[in-house]
DNA sequence: GACAGCTACCTTGCATGGCACTATAGTTCG
DNA sequence: CGAACTATAGTGCCATGCAAGGTAGCTGTC
């Protein structure tokens, strides 16, 4: 199939993007996993389901890029609250430097045609 | 380790953004595999191998995004041009769209942060 | 002519992350 | 009670990037 070519690729290009989006969306903000989801959905081409978020967060949570603070919610089930940590905030400023670079020099590749 | 993760990281980013590159780079350009090695690496970020590139190129043909054409050189082996069909140049315009998309989400992400 | 060094192509095998799917469990409301 | 929603978590598959290795043509030089 045609359009297999690009689901496949839409997959593989959010590999790592996901990630960044997560990190970025925790700078400045407390948020627990569903929320994510949610307000991720909102924006563009971040879309991503339960299955995606979670083991982002385990990642990150093993890495030490995160703090975590269960707190009991009265609107459902008790709700994990990430928090960036001093090595996270470090970590998502190179990551947002490689980014920057990638994100350029796509720019710039598919700009620049020869004469 | 520390440098693991974002050197996982920095691969995973690359996942997809790699195919966008190379197909950005010949739109309107007839490119040999390993000329496109060459130029890419001097552009920040889009460095690859030739691991890397001949399973690209070879992912294009198989889809009929691009159509080869042998060519002796006098200064090496023959090359094999890669150039884009219609097809080729339809996908583009997509993947285009959907990583302009992607792009701004981000944009959008790690400059929002709630009051 | 033999060797180094560059150009140029291609393949194999592994590690990783996204995601579909599934499981579990608490709360609310008809 | 059961449906619907919130919320967290784990399993298994697959495509991709990339290191590593292989093949081969051309140039220059000793």
């Amino acid at each position: 199939m045609d359009s297999d070519f690009y689901a496949n690729w839409i997959t593989q290009m959010r590999k790592g993007l996901l990630e960044l989006s997560v990190l970025a969306a925790l700078k400045g903000n407390r948020l627990y996993g569903y929320d994510i989801v949610k307000r991720l959905s909102g924006v563009g081409g971040l879309v991503m389901s339960e299955g995606t978020i979670y083991p982002i967060l385990s990642r990150f949570k093993k890495e030490g890029l995160v703090e975590t603070a269960l707190v009991e919610s009265t609107e459902g089930p008790a709700r994990k609250y990430y928090l960036l940590t001093v090595k996270g905030r470090q970590m998502l400023a190179h990551m947002l430097a490689a980014w920057g670079e990638v994100r350029d020099g796509i720019q710039h590749v598919s700009k620049g045609q020869s004469p």
